[in-house]
RNA sequence: GCCAAUGUAGCUCAGCUGGCAGAGCAGCGGUUUCGUAAACCGCAGGUCAAGGGUUCGAGUCCCUUCAUUGGCUCCA
């Protein structure tokens, strides 16, 4: 038998109990275990015989495995629970996730917000009669007759789905056995602080084609302020949804009028035009060219890329003329017929073409969630047309950019690479050269990645930025896909230095991703408090009383001389209300003019973060906000 | 698209087992000229998402549709 320990391999006789082979290998370590143990806080049942190739872990309280041990043992209650109160129950699958655990069941009526409470309590009857979780494992066909006998047809699949020779195992808490293969907490009673937050639908092993059943999310923790504090912060970072603050802010909306089609308010057309301003000013230093192809393109083009092949579900199309039109979906067929126009010398490659474009898709009626899932929107997209040559310094060119225009907002963001999906078009030495291509890009760079089997886009595999709202969820913003496909299909040509014919290789690639859905991202990364260059009033100017008009006037045409956009305030309210408006409106800087500074020729200076900052001039007051626009800093 | 929940004034919400549609904020009118997060008084504001049904009577019960929310699937 074979036990892993700080990565060494050891031989020990099976069945050997696991305290003792810690107490041999690391005697304090032992001493600590057996300590945490006593108090309850080791996780990991250490009187657990250890058995094949298992890897030894000693887990305590208050590291992320200890917490998703916690939660696996919380989601086996959860399914006792249950079962008890649904005796026909089919249990599917009940994993610890990130932030808590869920379990899958198969009920013949769904479960009601009621029902949870129920459960709730159950769960803790369970948790009170501290039923120690007992391993054990079974032979396959043992197995598989147990979990015939106990009329479970979701285990015995998921047992026959096993590969040969892998142990399986079976964890009994009372009257509740589940196949798991572990590890828990020692007993029920160690899921102190508990709380089932939601129900839903899901698909049997996530595929639509399969019977939909119910799932229960919940949450535990090791105590109940830890538990409290989340729920806490949950709630906080509700007030941080970027539909409610799109609403308070006067930004954008949607309306029923159009499912998934937004709107935006000027006030958020502020905000797109900076970020667009920007982009627009990047990717000129980056050598970009600009262009625009029509939203609305007939249906030739898109039976030409494939598109109407691989996604015409999404399409959405009219018929005019006798002739089929398609919204665009994608910008790529438009920048192909831009680069095909004329004919190319390898000199003038890469070309780099970008376009802010607008493009269509059909998203499922329940996939759409505020900007982040739209059915239209705005992609900043580009496509590069380069000789195979080039693919890694052009990756590693755009990874840069993507990398400093997420630094420069403070975003946290994961790299993924997915690679090729089964209903895609090319040959396999195409998709193994790109795929190695990009691969190759992130490992020059040292850029961590997390390889999404089978994710990629129909004509290439891709890598992918990932961004994280307010309350954890990622959604993918940037995007860099290596396409050989497209310009084989279109027979794309540039001349080489042989005078002969080549095939470039083209690269789609975005940064904001979406530019409504980075909206919608940076206004839950900054609770709507934007960064000065962004905020769409930039500052408030208000009077104390209408004797400080004139001077007020005169503060707010020198800010608007500098291009600041600028209010007035000099409505007969009291400052503490003029005040008050202007920080839920999350405006940056507030200039309060009263009776001295009228008198003085300055002005009291607020910040919404800092507060009251003191009086300045006007010439230091618009050279202080002018220096932190240019600077963009956040 | 699928599972569940929700839809009442611009916003946030109350409206019990069916019996005259309400509050706060915002808006409008007036009074108040005030020093760093809410002055006071008044007025107006609704086909209760839409359509159908049950009933003497429907915001409330039933059905259909639409939209939204949380998930699943899908994806920027």
């Amino acid at each position: 038998m074979l036990i892993s320990y700080n990565g060494n391999s050891i031989d020990r006789k099976d069945g050997e109990n696991a305290l003792d082979i810690v107490r041999d290998l690391d005697p304090e370590l032992a001493k600590k275990a057996l300590a945490a143990r006593l108090d309850g806080e080791l996780v990991q049942s250490l009187a657990d015989p250890i058995h094949g190739d298992r890897t030894l872990e000693i887990l305590t309280f208050d590291d992320d495995a200890g917490k998703k041990t916690l939660r696996h043992t919380a989601s086996h209650v959860l399914a006792q629970a249950v079962l008890r109160l649904v005796p026909n129950a089919k249990l599917a699958i009940g994993p610890a996730i990130d932030n808590g655990f869920y379990y899958d069941f198969d009920v013949e009526e769904p479960f009601t917000p009621d029902f949870l409470q129920k459960v709730e309590k159950e769960m803790q009857k369970i948790i009170k009669k501290n039923d120690r979780l007992e391993r054990f494992e079974l032979p396959r066909g043992e197995a598989i007759e147990f979990c015939k006998q106990a009329n479970q047809p979701y285990k015995v699949e998921l047992i026959e789905d096993l590969p040969e020779g892998e142990v399986i195992s079976f964890y009994k808490q009372g009257d509740f056995t589940d196949l798991c293969a572990g590890p828990h907490l020692p007993s029920t009673g160690k899921v102190k602080a508990f709380k089932l937050q939601s129900i839903a639908g899901a698909y049997w092993r996530g595929s639509e084609k399969n019977k939909m059943l119910q799932r229960i999310y919940g949450t535990a923790f090791f105590d109940k302020d830890e538990l409290a504090a989340y729920l806490e912060k949950l709630e906080e970072a509700k007030k941080r949804d970027h539909r409610k603050l799109g609403r308070e802010l006067d930004l954008f909306a949607l309306m029923d009028e159009g499912p998934g089609f937004p709107f935006f308010f000027p006030k958020g057309m502020v905000l797109r035009n900076e970020l667009e301003g920007y982009w627009r000013a990047l990717h000129r230093q980056s050598g970009y060219l600009e262009t625009r192809t029509p939203i609305m393109l007939n249906q030739h083009l898109w039976e030409e890329s494939g598109h109407w092949d691989h996604y015409k579900e999404n399409i959405y199309s009219t018929k005019i003329d006798d002739q089929i039109y398609c919204l665009k979906p994608m910008n790529c067929p438009g920048g192909i017929l831009v680069y095909k126009r004329k004919a190319w010398s390898y000199r003038e490659l890469p070309l780099r073409m970008g376009e802010l474009g607008i493009v269509h898709r059909h998203e499922l009626s329940g996939a759409m969630h505020g900007l982040m899932r739209v059915r239209c929107f705005t992609q900043d997209d580009a496509h590069l047309f380069i000789t195979p040559e080039m693919i890694k310094d052009e990756v590693i060119g755009i990874h840069r950019m993507e990398d400093h225009m997420y630094n420069m907002f403070g975003f946290k963001y994961h790299v993924e690479l997915s690679t090729r999906p089964e209903n895609s078009m090319g040959t396999d030495e195409m998709w193994a050269s790109a795929t190695l291509g990009l691969k190759g890009a992130l490992d020059e760079l040292g850029v961590p990645y997390v390889v999404n089997e089978g994710d990629g886009a129909f004509y290439g595999p891709k890598i992918d930025y990932h961004l994280e709202d307010s309350i954890g969820r990622t959604w993918q913003c940037g995007t860099i896909q290596l396409d050989m496909n497209m310009p084989e299909r279109f027979d794309l040509s540039y001349i080489g230095p042989d005078g002969e014919k080549h095939r470039p290789v083209m690269l789609h690639r975005t940064i904001y991703g979406s530019i409504e859905r980075f909206i919608g991202i940076l206004t839950e990364h900054f609770a709507g408090a934007f960064p000065l260059w962004l905020s769409p009033v930039q500052a408030k100017v208000m009077t104390i009383t209408d004797r400080a008009d004139q001077a007020a006037t005169k503060l707010v045409s020198a800010l608007e001389a500098a291009g600041i956009r600028v209010e007035a305030d000099l409505r007969n309210e009291k400052i503490g209300f003029k005040i008050r408006e202007a920080q839920m409106e999350k405006v940056p800087y507030m200039f309060i003019l009263g009776d001295k500074e009228a008198e003085s020729g300055e002005a009291s200076v607020r910040s919404r973060k800092e507060g009251d900052l003191g009086t300045m001039g006007v010439d230091a007051i618009v050279q202080k906000l002018v220096d932190e626009i240019l600077t963009k800093s956040i």
